[in-house]
Parts: structure tokens; sequence; C-alpha cells
DNA sequence: TCTAATCCGAACCAAATAAGTACGGATTGG
DNA sequence: CCAATCCGTACTTATTTGGTTCGGATTAGA
């Protein structure tokens, strides 16, 4: 549950390699060189990425993408806000202009808002640089599984 | 984004339904009719919830389901993990049984677990209580429809 | 100005997941 | 023994997501 969609998987991976060639800029052929990750999605990846302004694009013949800023400007919630749109667990009131037509019976409503808030503030907390780097930089051992692997070992 | 399934949805429904008939046993085409929801899929998720220990359901004749304790002592988190299984945002590709293939240039890996726990605690700092009573205190049985319809015409 | 490299956007198909249904079996009270 | 109830599984259908394709716009360089 909760889970992340592949998408955000491949755009945290993109990011991290834009994140590696800071100001220079690579081509989406070359990221998912680089990645592994199918051409397709890579590109698909990125547009939305730029829409977002997480990265810039150039075109034409000497085109390609770098970061918009550093790691550490952008956060998670950005990033999944690029790629899937709002974050918000959608209980009731969808945002619709008029709300819940059986509010008077609905005790719920306003009690996501909690819920909603508090993970966003979570996906804010953390930075793509936290993201990266949380792998390497200090983290002893980590060794063979990835977290999709661990997490089924849960 | 982040959306939580109808399943989750029809979950907190119906306890709070339970919440309003403490302890008096109510079946599960009762809870149907009361919340206005499918009878299987009432039926289905109080199953779920039963085999969590978030209510308990007593067979034969005059059986039928409540809540297992105060609403106070069932958090959000308890809910989602009943119906969906753990709470873990997968990162990493679906990995095949070897470990990432892209190990040596996916610095994200532990990374996730952060953003996974504060996730975890958000779910885990509200309570079922607070859901149902942020809106209003009491409120006189519930007949008509669900939240999930009131979605609908957003 | 022509061409090739690149990003852009939308439409489209397929695969995976979730929602919903059905049914035979196990318990329990009368 | 019978009927009301929960239990578990298997199945079907709908929705979402993952992934592809293609024609168009933009730009550098010859």
């Amino acid at each position: 549950m909760l889970k992340l969609s592949r998408m955000i998987d491949y755009g945290v991976v993109v990011l991290s390699q834009l994140a590696n060639r800071r100001d220079i800029l690579t081509t989406a052929p070359e990221l998912a060189e680089a990645t592994g990750l199918p051409a397709p999605m890579v590109s698909k990846v990125l547009k939305s990425l730029a829409r977002s302004d997480l990265v810039v694009s150039h075109r034409g013949v000497h085109g390609g993408y770098s970061l918009s800023r550093g790691p550490e400007e952008i956060s998670v919630a950005a990033i999944v806000e690029a790629l899937e749109g709002p974050v918000a667990l959608t209980a009731c009131v969808e945002a619709s202009d008029s709300h819940c037509q059986v509010e008077s019976l609905c005790p719920i409503r306003g009690g996501w808002e909690k819920v909603n808030n508090a993970i966003r503030d979570a996906l804010e907390a953390v930075s793509l640089a936290e993201l990266i780097f949380s792998g390497f930089e200090d983290l002893p051992v980590l060794e063979a599984k990835s977290p999709t692997e661990a997490r089924g070992q849960a």
C-alpha cells in the first residue's frame, strides 16, 4: 500500500543521474543509457519534470536536460507532484466546488486533511539530495538487497 | 497521487458506523444497508478487518460484528494495513531476484526508508476517532449515501 | 535555407492491479 | 436438523498504470 508509481521511481533515478552531471546538458537517450531504463520512459519523465521546472530543457541540435537547481532544493514532494499531480489522499471531498452532498451524514470529511497534511509535510521534508546521499555517504552497510526486496521480507 | 483505495474508504465508513453502535452486534447486511455500500464489499471489508482484529466477529445465528476496541485505539495506519498490507513505498525497480541491475548507478536505496517512516508515523498519529469526530460530534445513524458516491459527483 | 538532432505533445495499446461478484463450506443457536 | 451468519476462495470485469508510437516544433550548423 501507498506504493509509489514507477514513474516516480524513474524520476528519482533520472534526477540523481542529472545531479551527477551538474551544469552539463545531457540528452534523454544518454540518460536512458546511463540508467538502463527504457528510453521512451525516460523521455516521458523528463518532459513532466521540465513542465514543473525541476529540470530545464534545451531544444535543438545540441539540446538536452539539466537540473534547474541544486538537489538540496528539490523536495520529494515536488517530484511526486511533478509526476503524479498534487499529493492528496482522496477521501470524500475531492476538491469539488460544491462540497459533499451528503455532508450531514458523512462524519469523515475534514479528518483526512490532517493525515493529508502530515504526509505532505513528510514528503516535503526530504530532499533529492538526502535521498541520493543517504545511500552512499555515511551509511555503512546497505548490502545486497534493493529496497523493493527488503520490503518483501518485512 | 497517494490516493487511498476504495477499500479503505469503505473500511472507514463501516468502522465509523460500528463506532456508533458500540457494544451491539451488527450484521454485514445491516451495515451495508446503513451505509448504502454494496453488501458484498462490506462483507469483504469486514472479513479483512476481523483478520486484523480491528473488529470482532461472531458466527452463527445471532452473529455479527462489533469494534474490538474504542475508536481512539484504532489508528489510520492499522486500518490501512488491515486492508492493503504493510505501509511501504516501493522504490527501485520491481527488482529481479538479483539486485538492482543498475545498482552502481542507483544511489537511492536506503533513502526511501526515511520517507517511509515519516508517512507511517503520520498515519499512526491519527485515530479513527479523530477521523470521525473532526467534523462534528454526535450524528444520528446515517442512512443515505456513502462518501464514495459523493466523491463521484466532483 | 536545408538538414539533422533534439525536445514536445498527444494518442494509443497492453499489462497489471483493483473493484466487485459468486458460491460452497464452517459455526452456532434454536 | 435447520437457518442465519461468518469464512475463504475463485472468478470476472473495470480502471489504472506502464510503455510505445508518431507527427510536429525548435535550434545549431553547413
